[in-house]
DNA sequence: CAATTGCTTGTAACTTTTCCAATTTTTATT
DNA sequence: AATAAAAATTGGAAAAGTTACAAGCAATTG
């Protein structure tokens, strides 16, 4: 058993069933801010009943219960990080992948209220670009055009 | 005519076409982070012949040319900010409004590519919680409760 | 004023997500 | 252990949001 996985989701207050633990297990191991789909196939090879709406509902509760992050940068998709220390968040225009930037600082909360009286519980920071890959590629492409 | 539509077009680099003036106007008119669904409501009474597609397209032009902010903060549906100097965003989990915190500074960026290579245009601070009138209302409904 | 290009339209299709009723699993009670 | 109650999961269907595309319209150029 993944004793990561079964102490994050009891120290959230959520009951270690079967497929809770295998999706966070999953989350766990694969910091690649998976899709709700990247998710499903990836543990129903091992859960081999799941279904997408347990996934779903799965994910939600753990956001909900900070036991993971919910990413809502790209537009076309939600992807989810079991990285639950802030920190920020890149979107590639190109490949679309989303990974993290450690030379990054992430935003902190002063305090947990604004000046205007509305209560904060999370904070997100993004930035969109351009990854290095992508720009290494577009590099190469151009040369080859103009030889 | 609207004469900051007109220019904000322009500048942009795009026509000002009837529907681009209508939609952009109508960005500029309503600073409440409006979804697509409300630019096409909102516009369709001027612009009767308007089409969804034109929405979804000229939005995403919009956004692609800088003319305008996509905001990617609530996970249900994408919505769009005339406004685009950076300012820093708030996604009430009640409600669902998005509205601007006026004071929290917005992110900056000292370099446009980070340590790691990566370029970046683009950069967005959200803040998501409970805001202000949900907090009152929710008071009201305890006391009544106890009452 | 013909040709080209760019913009808009409407429909259909597609993707992502939610709903919901039925079923299974877990927990609590006797 | 047996039973009841509560919680979690399932699968299919439906909804919501978005995109693709072909056809038509408008503007611009030579």
């Amino acid at each position: 058993m993944d004793i990561n996985a079964y102490n994050r989701l009891v120290d959230s207050g959520l009951r270690p069933s079967t497929q809770r633990l295998a999706i966070m297990s999953y989350l766990l191991g694969h910091r690649t801010h998976p899709t709700v789909e990247d998710v499903f196939q990836g543990v129903v090879t091992e859960v081999p009943t799941l279904s997408r709406t347990t996934v779903y509902n799965t994910l939600r509760l753990f956001s909900e219960h900070k036991a993971a992050q919910m990413i809502t940068i790209d537009d076309h998709h939600v992807c989810y990080d079991g990285d639950i220390h802030p920190h920020v968040h890149f979107l590639c225009r190109e490949c679309g992948r989303v990974f993290d930037l450690m030379d990054e600082k992430a935003p902190k909360l002063k305090r947990p209220v604004t000046r205007d009286g509305n209560l904060i519980d999370e904070a997100q920071l993004y930035y969109k670009g351009v990854c290095k890959e992508c720009l290494e590629k577009e590099k190469e492409n151009n040369k080859n055009k103009i030889a």
